[in-house]
RNA sequence: AGGCGCGUAGCUCAGUGGGAGAGCGCUACCUUGACAUGGUAGAAGUCGGCGGUUCGAAACCGCCCGUGCCUACCA
């Protein structure tokens, strides 16, 4: 009697604990990593290269979900590069973020009752500095956190003095070109952040508002036409009123004046095929500093352009009795005063998208001011030529369309912001004479007059315009650094795909303009992470999924490969927290799996594995496994290679589960137990051959148990990381194996249904019997007897000859013709064997009534393929002896 | 208003011209020496609807319904 051993006992036994912790392990490595600088790019000759630059998150960032799907996907990419042995490089960093990172010092500001003007601009700048070496970067320790494996060294900052300078050299250089200018330009402006917006960041909403029909009286008193607007207060702003020319309502009408009300100004009517005449009465009152449409009617019939509004969005000296009013309290006051003189003629409720600025949500008015703007056109035809090209690739292709209509309607980027924080504009202009100098560093003196006393030029850059050098700028541009010869054009860009045009675009038109060369030959953009209903994460609907907490629940292996599990191509990402611990789950699976083969191997030498390079020498299920394991690798690289990321994973799980843990691993169990020496050598060297592989092909997606694994096999071991990525092996792939593996594990499967439909108590040992007319099957059969009595709890399992089989038997057909009774005794349930064989006669006889139906076309057996006829050929034959089969098993129970 | 997707098992989703799939959930049985975070077996789907192309459609085309997103100069 042997004394139960205790769960300790079982730990130390096997070296490792029964479930996988993650806490430790993950911190444990990741330190290893850095220790080691296995991160660190290399740029050695003959090799190929890979690079990715990190999209760089704001400093001001904390990670959410989707950073840890973006950073996922990139890491996934540059371990498996790594591991191809490629140079490999991922350039890590953040970005500026002007108005961002301006608001959250300003807050703290705030708390100290200042304001950025108490301070003043240099002390200010002073300030985000601090703020950024004391606060900003978080993001940068929750990646780690992630697992990144980014090159930590190369660490950057659109900030720094090296991108600075890139910064500065670009502006120059497109001046110089003639593809920056100043311009006198509607923009949309933020009355909060007192900045102007580009057009991208402008967000739409719709919104309840209402629409004002307003009678604009003839200057002559003779009549009136009646103009719609959602904005009334811009009325003392208007110059013109504009209707369509072919508009016969109006005809005559561009002859008379028109009077403001509320007002003495008397404006002309213009005629303008902007106007849309089915809209509200088809007369529009022009606007043109305050409307961007109207903008570019004025600019059309040379309009007087009247800013009725101060940068706060008060009213001016413009607005006459209205200035020094809110622009939102003006609105009714005019309104009333209006209604009051009998100008207004209804109010209609009226939905329409309001423009918000995107950091703020304050409604955004357009306005007319000094702006320094890039002609995009030159830069954006390039970029749509390397598209339309292939130099580069677009995935998911369904963006391509998206991408090209909006190249086509690009407009000017606007590119300076009235705040602090970023990159200066390297503008100065004379006091003296007035020259305006555009220069990498600041001039002493004007190179017209030489006076001494500059004006630099007060606005900032958009931070877009660093993040668009990003590509090439932290690789050093542009001095000609090793970097970028060895690592540019990047090899994919990995990113959302709502800042395909803030972003993606604009780093092609810089990457194609200044190095003549595409800044990324793919770019795969990802969905946004919605909840498991489809909705947008947001913290007010509070269903946000906090990667660090998931992180702590589940670990962070678990959760990378959800995110990768998830991220099929054209798909919205709805994260649904149980797939987390579902994949949690299968990592502790793969954990025990690790486990028990340590138990079997952790004394061996590890070249024991070469006894998977001669396949021949081996039984059946190390013949197959092996096939297997070469099929899922060729399935993991092309979906690696194509970026089919769920594939990747459901590859990987789905194999090692349900192949190697499920089949493989019960299979070999008798071998490994086995007194024959050279049975348990075979079985020890291709567990580990397999699981090797396994661990390989995962470490991408899961960087830390596969590492801890890896560190517990046998022999000296170095990381993991290092390792070469499996390739297919030539010697492994075997159909044969494949198919009379296939073949007993029906029979399996067949016996383990029969017990279970009747109930058979799995301590119970049957004695089973196959009937099999074909002899190399028979062979088979008999050949792995005891590995099929033990699979399936049998105490025999006899090949029969047909008519031999008892009556009181469950039976089975199997797919493959094999037929499997079990003696079932008293056990058996005759009603219910019929019912079975009722259902199973009425599928057979529904399919084979389809591929009779196929066979007897003329028109099937002309124009389908041969291998097509010939396979429904065959399908005919099998179902006819499974009918015959099923009519004979009936007979059989008949006689119970 | 245009454009782009999506609609497959209760839920989340693969599949994409030649026999309907996975995970979770559900039901039954089982602590068999890696794992009960497990095993075995099972139930469950007019592949949104209607037409068309084809020898053959869940897949390709058209229309419709539902749903999501993007873009826009609807004052």
């Amino acid at each position: 009697m042997t004394e139960k051993t205790t769960p300790e006992q079982t730990s130390n036994k096997y070296n490792l604990p029964k479930a996988y912790a993650f806490e430790e392990v993950e911190q444990r490595w990741y330190e290893y990593w850095m220790e080691n600088k296995t991160f660190t790019a290399g740029m050695a000759e003959g090799k190929d290269s890979f690079s990715i630059v990190i999209p760089p998150p704001n400093v001001t960032g904390v990670l959410h979900i989707g950073h840890a799907l973006n950073n996922t996907l990139q890491d996934l990419l540059t371990r498996y590069h790594r591991m191809k042995g490629d140079n490999t490089l991922w350039v890590p960093g953040t970005d500026h973020a002007g108005i961002a990172t301006q608001n959250v010092v300003e807050r703290q500001l705030a708390t100290e009752d200042k304001t950025r003007h108490d301070l003043g601009r240099e002390k200010f700048i002073e300030r985000v500095w601090e703020w950024k070496t004391d606060k900003g970067g978080t993001i940068i320790n929750q990646l780690k956190r992630m697992g990144a494996s980014c090159d930590w060294d190369r660490e950057r900052f659109t900030m720094d003095e090296g991108l600075s300078k890139a910064v500065r050299e670009v502006f120059v250089r497109l001046y110089d070109d003639g593809l920056i200018y100043k311009g006198d330009y509607i923009v949309n402006w933020c009355p909060r952040c007192l900045t102007a917006l580009s057009d991208d960041e402008v967000e739409h909403d719709p919104t309840k508002g209402k629409l004002y029909h307003l009678r604009y009286p003839y200057a002559d008193g003779s009549g009136e036409v009646i103009v719609a607007t959602t904005r009334p207060e811009t009325m003392l702003g208007d110059t013109a009123v504009a209707v369509h020319p072919e508009d016969e309502r109006y005809k005559g009408l561009e002859k008379i004046g028109i009077k403001i009300p509320l007002s003495d100004r008397v404006i002309p009517v213009v005629l303008d095929h902007h106007v849309q005449r089915e809209f509200g009465t088809g007369a529009l009152k022009v606007t043109p500093a305050h409307d961007r449409d109207d903008y570019e009617i004025g600019l059309r019939h040379d309009l007087e352009r009247i800013k009725i509004m101060d940068d706060h969005g008060i009213m001016n000296e413009q607005a006459e009795k209205y200035a020094g009013m809110d622009r939102f309290a003006c609105r009714k006051q005019i309104v009333k005063d209006l209604e009051e003189q009998g100008f207004l003629d209804k109010i209609e409720e009226y939905d329409h998208a309001v423009g918000k600025c995107y950091r703020c949500a304050t409604v955004v008015e357009p306005t007319t001011s000094k702006q320094w703007f890039v002609s995009v056109r030159p830069l954006a035809d390039k970029a749509v030529a390397a598209v339309r090209d292939g130099r580069i690739n677009i995935y998911p292709n369904t963006w391509y369309n998206t991408f090209y209509a909006w190249m086509d309607n690009i407009r000017d980027w606007c590119i300076s912001r009235q705040i602090w924080w970023g990159h200066r504009i390297p503008a100065w202009t004379c006091k003296e004479c007035g020259k305006l100098m555009v220069v990498r560093e600041a001039p002493t003196a004007c190179i017209v007059c030489g006076n001494t006393e500059l004006d630099q030029e007060t606005d900032v850059l958009d931070t877009w315009f660093s993040s668009a050098l990003w590509p090439f700028s932290t690789l050093g541009w542009p001095e000609q650094t090793k970097e970028l010869e060895t690592f540019y054009p990047t090899s994919v860009l990995i990113t959302s795909f709502d800042i395909l045009f803030f972003w993606v675009a604009r780093m092609m038109m810089m990457g194609l303009h200044f190095l003549d060369e595409v800044p990324f030959r793919d770019v795969y953009l990802h969905a946004l992470v919605r909840d498991k209903h489809g909705k947008k994460m947001s913290k007010s609907t509070g269903n946000v999924i906090d990667p660090l907490v998931t992180i702590g629940q589940y670990g962070t292996d678990a959760f990378r490969f959800t995110l990768t599990a998830f991220a099929a191509q054209g798909r919205e990402i709805k994260m649904d927290e149980e797939r987390i611990d579902g994949y949690r789950r299968f990592i502790n699976k793969l954990w025990n799996a690790a486990r028990f083969a340590q138990m079997h191997i952790k004394d061996s030498d590890p070249s024991i594995v070469a006894a998977a390079e001669k396949p021949a020498e081996l039984v059946l299920p190390h013949r197959w496994i092996l096939s297997r394991t070469n099929a899922t690798i060729l399935d993991v690289r092309k979906a690696l290679d194509g970026y089919d990321f769920n594939l990747i994973a459901s590859s990987i799980y789905q194999f090692t589960w349900h192949e190697f843990c499920d089949w493989y691993v019960e299979w070999i169990k008798v071998d490994l137990f086995s007194d024959d020496e050279t049975k348990r050598e075979q079985a020890r060297g291709v567990l580990l051959c397999v699981l090797e592989n396994i661990l390989k092909m995962l470490h991408p997606i899961c960087p830390f148990v596969t590492e801890e694994i890896w560190s517990q096999l046998p022999g000296e071991r170095g990381t993991i990381m290092l390792e070469a990525f499996p390739e297919a092996n030539p010697a492994w792939p075997n159909t044969e194996a494949d198919q009379s593996m296939q073949l007993l594990m029906d029979v399996i499967s067949a016996t383990r249904t029969i017990r279970s439909e009747a109930d058979v108590h799995p301590s119970v040992k049957v004695h089973a019997s196959i009937i099999c007319a074909d002899a190399a099957k028979r062979d088979l059969l008999h050949d792995f007897n005891d590995s099929l009595c033990s699979m399936t709890r049998s105490e025999s399992l006899s090949i029969m000859d047909a008519g031999t089989v008892p009556d009181d038997a469950g039976h089975i057909l199997t797919e493959s013709g094999v037929e499997v009774f079990v003696p079932l005794k008293d056990l058996i349930d005759v009603e219910a064997e019929l019912d079975k064989l009722a259902r199973e006669r009425k599928k057979i006889e529904q399919e084979l009534k389809r591929v009779q139906g196929k066979l007897g076309n003329a028109k099937f057996l002309s124009n389908a393929p041969d291998a097509v006829v010939e396979k429904e050929k065959g399908k005919q034959a099998e179902l006819e002896n499974r009918l015959a089969k099923n009519e004979e098993s009936r007979e059989r129970l008949g006689k119970l």
